[in-house]
RNA sequence: GGGCGGGUGCCGGAGUAGUCAAACGGAUCAGACUGUAAAUCUGACGCCUUCGGGCUCCGUAGGUGCAAAUCCUACCCCGCCCA
């Protein structure tokens, strides 16, 4: 089922712009995913996040599948329904849980048990289950059940990881149903070509509607992520959406679609945010430029009595209004504005970057 | 005036002779965070340092003792109760 549109390459690098068509719409690509893991954009509504201008949010199997349940999301109609998403939603494996939840879970032949941190319960998620899950929560873009290896790991332990990984994958892909819903495989092998390379390759033998990259930026040296982006580029099929799983820092992205990829998710605008890390946009600075944004410590002293806004390019009238002192004294006080004002700022820039390196693809500059 | 309790680092609050520059919170100052167990976590937090250590310190002033935040005496404050 034909479900990209590649519009166009970029004559200076490996950058594309193309389109995603999902049962809930078409979004562009180059596109950042903001994230929603148990249903909600943390401190954000739906309304809010749309309002930023976000074409797809991500969210996550394993923690909705505890809790409220697949079930419980079956009945409300569909994710989108239960929190007022009417966009497109990418809902992860719960492969990055096999990564971060290591300490209580287990890896099997067919699958992976996890034992609850709400209530101790064990849940067994294979393939299959997966599949089921995703179904009942009505996403539009499913990922494939994968274990996300950490870094760093042998040769050896990954060449069985992802063997494991694409018998998981092609169990996945046989359980799908010809509904619309799309299904991405993901590619691991750590930071050694030939895994990458094998993994890639029987993924595409097995056929899927987007290729994801899993396994990087969870701690190796940013170098070795961007080779094996460099590596997949002319493995991985012209004509399906490549997606970079967890990335990235605002010049990580960049450099990832300099190197083909289409797609990003990643906590750091919202989670930093609220942890009082503010990204702003060093005006005048082209993409090219590592400079062209700053990080900031909102709550550091600095901050305390500048009176400058918050973003005066902002699209959001209380960007524009609220000081850096203010919300410096907002972050002092805990007061839980500070994490709305912080995570809207952070989520603007993001999304903005996406818009401007589309800009950039198009008119051959990046 | 009498009785009792108490005064510890920016704040709260442990400690009641040596292992105390003094637990634990908070505040403060920094840092981390990449398919979210994260409104979380880490470090610093008397002064100085060649990082070995040195100096000052637990209301104030004396005293005992090898050694005191810890014991004794006096004084100054604070709280509660009785007159």
């Amino acid at each position: 089922m034909h479900s990209f549109n590649l519009l166009k390459k970029s004559i200076i690098s490996a950058a594309r712009l193309g389109e995603v068509i999902t049962n809930h719409g078409v979004f562009k690509t180059p596109v950042f995913m903001p994230i929603a893991t148990r249903a909600a954009i943390k401190s954000l509504t739906t309304d809010e996040v749309k309002n930023l201008g976000a074409e797809i949010i991500l969210s996550n199997t394993y923690h909705l599948m505890m809790r409220p349940g697949n079930e419980l999301i079956r009945q409300a109609g569909s994710l989108h329904q239960f929190m007022d998403w009417s966009g497109p939603i990418l809902t992860d494996s719960g492969g990055y849980q096999v990564f971060s939840l290591a300490k209580q879970r287990k890896i099997l032949v067919d699958g992976v048990k996890f034992k609850s941190e709400i209530d101790g319960q064990e849940y067994y998620l294979t393939p299959k289950k997966v599949m089921e899950i995703q179904a009942d929560l009505g996403s539009d873009i499913m990922m494939v059940l994968d274990e996300c290896a950490p870094y760093p790991s042998e040769h050896k332990y990954l060449e069985e990881s992802i063997k494991r990984n694409a018998i998981w994958a092609k169990k996945m892909k046989d359980e799908k149903k010809d509904n619309g819903q799309l299904l991405f495989g993901i590619v691991q092998g750590g930071i050694y070509d030939d895994l990458r390379k094998e993994s890639a390759e029987s993924l595409i033998k097995i056929g899927f509607d987007g290729y994801a990259l899993g396994g990087l930026t969870i701690g190796e040296p940013i170098d070795n992520t961007y080779q094996i982006i460099e590596l997949l580029n002319p493995v991985l099929p012209l004509d399906k959406p490549r997606y970079l799983m967890g990335a990235g820092r605002p010049e990580q992205i960049v450099e990832a679609v300099k190197r083909g990829i289409d797609m990003f998710d990643c906590v750091i605008p919202t989670r930093e945010g609220r942890h009082g890390r503010l990204f702003l946009r060093n005006k005048n600075i082209n993409l090219q430029d590592k400079n062209f944004y700053r990080a900031i410590q909102i709550a550091n002293n600095e901050f305390s009595a500048n009176f400058s806004p918050i973003n005066p390019d902002s699209n959001l009238p209380e960007l524009k209004k609220y000081t850096l002192a203010y919300l410096h004294h907002l972050f002092k006080t805990g007061e839980p504005l500070a994490q709305r004002l912080a995570t809207l700022n952070n989520l603007e820039i993001y999304l903005n970057l996406i818009k401007e390196i589309r800009e950039a693809i198009a008119q051959d500059n990046l």
